[in-house]
DNA sequence: CGTAATAGCAACCCAATGGTTGCATCTTTC
DNA sequence: GAAAGATGCAACCATTGGGTTGCTATTACG
């Protein structure tokens, strides 16, 4: 029953760190254009927001630091592409914390019609 | 290519706070303890960790402005139990994301093999 | 070569956030 | 009815976070 173990508190705090990463509407933004497009610049990203080069910039780093996007410098400009392997890792959990429910609700239920 | 309309600005505000619940550990800790089991009072719930009641009060209060749990007075305790469908949404969005991923992928794949 | 474009760095500001402590309120229970 | 349990409320504190401005450095291009 959620024995906290130091591992798992490590482990919680990566997952912590990577919905955090998507909890601002901005970076939600930057994220879907990056993922419905090829790499861009960020001087590209900031065309189409109304924060400034820096906000943007510091979005990204926010991003990047939790693997969502990755960044090459091409150039004069920094491209910014998007990796969709941590998105999957939030969906395998948010996949496991409702199976828990899932089963959860199944052993009530039977409790019940016992 | 992203025409960010003023609804959608607002779903995507939605989509982060929502996030941006699930952007802690204590909270993530806390959803899926309520996730795996039946609803637990303030106290239970403080019992397991290392931070004060009330710090507990405020993360269930984020968790339920964000619709993850719901709170039930009961007696002199208040009950929270958990609640899958935002969840749900989350992960419907994430499949979103990816799916346009893919098909990016698949079009660029496309175009090169030409 | 000079100029414009792109980006990085640093300092600063203000609001939000996670956390605490202290006290009041309402139930339960003896 | 009084004491113990479980919460709520309010004030407060330190840190983080989103955002800006100003200045510098590198790259592209006429």
């Amino acid at each position: 029953m959620s024995r906290s173990t130091p591992e798992g508190a490590a482990r919680r705090r990566q997952h912590a760190e990577l919905f955090a990463a998507l909890g601002d509407a901005t970076r939600l933004a930057l994220v879907t254009t990056l993922a419905a497009g090829e790499p861009r610049s960020i001087a590209q990203l900031t065309a189409h927001s109304r924060v400034t080069r820096q906000a943007i910039t510091k979005h990204l780093r926010v991003l990047e630091r939790a693997g969502l996007v990755h960044c090459q410098r091409a150039g004069r400009e920094s491209r910014y592409r998007f990796d969709p392997q941590p998105m999957d890792e939030m969906r395998a959990w948010l996949d496991r914390v409702s199976a828990q429910w899932d089963t959860l609700l199944a052993r009530l239920k039977a409790l019940v019609e016992e």
